[in-house]
This record gives structure tokens, C-alpha cells and sequence, in this order.
DNA sequence: CGTATATTATGACCAATAGTCATATTATAC
DNA sequence: GTATAATATGACTATTGGTCATAATATACG
């Protein structure tokens, strides 16, 4: 009989509907001014029950991360399907991470929180894997530079994107005031950097006077 | 009379002697498992005394961050003076960057710790500014490419920089695991894009057969 | 149906601790 | 030597993450 299925089913649901109710709780009020009984209480359970599927506040703070990564690596594979070349996908797959950032703040923060955790194991969502894949397409399809190490170029750029994007989002304010940039063009100076880093066909020769277009 | 001064100067000391005590706790302890009466006892302090120097847990952190930023600043000043051109300068600073990665990790993992609050102000002491120097310099002694704005990359340049050094830090291990990488090896090859991406003399017209010395 | 068992839910409770405040001590001024 | 100001104290409060004995509910099964 199909019982236990369906208690799985059911506390699954469970689990998730928790999930839910931090999430919102997070998003609105942060993260430390989040109580397990705020949670408890939109989830309309109690607190020990929340303590029946996780095992401390911060694991709930993981889920919520989760569901960020997870929107984050489709959004990525949406990118890498629809550029052509190698280049391309990861172009795209850079500029989807710009529209993560914009249009997410919430998990991005999330996220960004996460980045303390020591990490024990590349996940198989890991974005840095998909940056792999583009690179190796573009080496192969000569969009790309082929001197390049696919992989350790990979981990420069989900390191170094994500650094960029982090001090661009909690220096914006400071920035705009010291230098009086604006915040975007820092990001699309990174873009133009990181084309010129990775594409095959620099002509760069002299002093790069046509190069401004990307 | 200098009674006022003496006194100013006795505050100042005592205050920071609790850095001092904070610090030492901090670093052995993590910031989470050290309680406020651990750094008064160290101090030799009461709890409430601690509080007439300073506002809160956070704003103690914030104080032994601060410490941190000097000695990086320090380490980025000698690099900068110790070298000739405008490109040497702005990579002597970021090998710099990387021995106070490596030589003070503790005062590393505080400053990425403080890496969340918004920051109001470009601070005196903010690390951007000496590598703006250090690329107008180069552009000037053309070291480094004539194109560059060099306030946008010094602003890269410290976002991306602490970013592929942070993931570095974090994913040492599940990279090593995953990939067969020595994490050394990562942050050579950053440096060698830097400079690739900063030098004015790239050759780089075909293929790059020649341009692996760097 | 009715009883035994297993699962899930509850909220009073505990321990830890950031931050406060009335009181006490000490130094300064005159 | 007394009044005043500065500094220090630690008992106390409020909050909250996490626990646990107890209760409610669902399932199994004769």
C-alpha cells in the first residue's frame, strides 16, 4: 500500500511549506532579527516543530540558500542554451548572473551570507561547472582564447564575478560619491574586461581604439 | 594644565587594550563563541566597563577589522614604494595581498567577515585608492595600457581580487578534490591574468605561442 | 470496531548572553 | 577636605536558540 508514500509526500510538503515561511521572514526582516518562533508562527506550527525538520536556524538559512542556487543555476543553463558560441554562453552566462544579482537581491544577500561556510564538495549544481563547459566549447569552436585553462579560468571567473558584484553592491553608495561613477558602468567595464580576457579575436594590437563596441 | 590630555590619552590606551583583549578571543575563539565577558575578563575589566568604550559586540569586530585594514595598508604601501614602474607597483600590491592572505589569515577572515555591512564612505586607508595610484603611475610610464580607466579597475581590481581569493579560501579543499588543482596554483594563474589584462606590451597577436614566461 | 503502536505536534522550559542601569569607586578641582 | 565629575562595577533584564516530556493524531491489525 501506498501509505508511506504518501506520509513522505506529505512531509516533504511539510518541509517545504517551512522553507517557505523562513524564507519570507528572512527576506522581510533579515536574517538575525528572524526568530524560530517567527517562523513557527507563519508556518503556523510550533517552534518544536520546526525543530523536527531541521536542526538549527542556520540549516534553515542553507534551504533558503538552496533554493537561491537553484534559481541561479537554471537561470545559467537558460543562458548557456540560448547563446551559439562558446563565447557567447559564457558571456551570457555572465550577464545572467548581473540579472541574478538585480533582479534576486534577496537570495543574492542569501547567498552572499553563505559565503563564510567552508565548502567540502563542489555540488552538482556548483555554477562554476557550467562556466567549465562554456569555456571548453569555445576552446573547441575558437570563440574563445585557446591558451586558457578551462577549468582554473572557470574558478577566476565565478571567484572574481562574484567578488566584483559584492564590493559593487555594498560600495555602490561610497563609490558614487568618492569617484562619481555610477554603479553600473563599474559592472559593464567588467563585462568589456572580462570579453576581452577570454575572446580569441583581441585585436588590441596598437592602443585599442576600436575595441570600445563589445 | 595637561590633565585633560593625559586622561584623553589613558582612555585611549584602555580602549585599546580591550581591542587588544577582543582580538585575542576573537581570533582564537571565532567571533560567534566569544562572549562579551570573555574579552571583559581578559581585559580585566567588568562587562558594563567594556560598554563605556564601546557600543556593541559588532562594533568591537569592527574595531579589530580596522587593525587589519592598517597592517594591509601598511603591506600595500611598502609594495608600492618598493617598486618602479607603475605596473610593478600595482602587482607588488597584489602579491602583497596575497601574503596577508596567507601570513594573517585571522585578521583575513575578520575582514571578510565584515564584508556584508554597507559601507557609507571610501575610507582613508581603503586599499582602492593606492591602486589607483599605482595604474595612474603605469599609465603615465606606460607600463600599463594606455586604455584603461584606472579607477573602474582599481575598483575591479579589489572586488575581483578579494573575490577569487575568498572562493579560494572557502572551496580549497572540494576544489583540490574535485579537480586535482593545488590552490596555489589558482592564485598564480589569476596573477598571470592580471597582468595580462593590465600590461601595455601584450604581444598576444596570434595565438599567444610565446607569452607563458610572464 | 477497539486497542496497541508509531508518527507528528506542542509549548513550557532551560541555558546562554547581549546589553542596561543604579550604585560604588576613584580621580580632579578648588 | 569637600563637591563634582569621570570611570568602573556586576546584578539584572529581555530575548531567543534549542530541548524534552507530554499530548494529539494517524496507522495497523486482530
Amino acid at each position: 500500500m501506498g501509505t508511506a508514500e504518501r506520509r513522505q509526500r506529505e512531509k516533504d510538503w511539510r518541509r517545504n511549506e517551512i522553507v517557505l515561511a523562513a524564507e519570507k521572514i528572512f527576506f522581510a526582516k533579515g536574517f538575525e532579527n528572524t526568530t524560530i518562533e517567527d517562523i513557527a508562527s507563519v508556518a503556523e506550527l510550533s517552534k518544536g516543530t520546526i525543530y523536527l525538520y531541521f536542526d538549527s536556524k542556520e540549516q534553515l538559512h542553507g534551504a533558503v540558500v538552496m533554493r537561491g542556487v537553484e534559481i541561479l543555476s537554471g537561470m545559467f543553463h537558460e543562458a548557456f542554451e540560448g547563446a551559439d558560441t562558446g563565447l557567447e554562453k559564457t558571456k551570457a552566462i555572465g550577464a545572467a548572473y548581473m540579472r541574478f544579482f538585480r533582479e534576486q537581491e534577496d537570495y543574492f544577500d542569501a547567498l552572499l551570507r553563505y559565503e563564510f561556510h567552508e565548502v567540502e564538495k563542489i555540488g552538482k549544481h556548483d555554477p562554476m561547472l557550467i562556466l567549465i563547459d562554456a569555456l571548453k566549447i569555445g576552446i573547441e569552436d575558437g570563440s574563445v582564447r585557446q591558451d586558457i585553462d578551462p577549468v582554473k579560468m572557470a574558478i577566476l571567473l565565478w571567484g572574481q564575478t562574484t567578488g566584483v558584484v559584492q564590493n559593487n553592491h555594498r560600495k555602490c553608495k561610497a563609490i558614487t560619491d568618492a569617484f562619481d561613477i555610477d554603479c553600473d558602468e563599474i559592472i559593464e567595464y567588467y563585462m568589456e574586461q572580462v570579453k576581452r580576457m577570454l575572446a580569441a579575436d583581441v585585436p588590441s594590437g596598437g592602443g585599442g581604439a576600436g575595441s570600445e563596441d563589445v
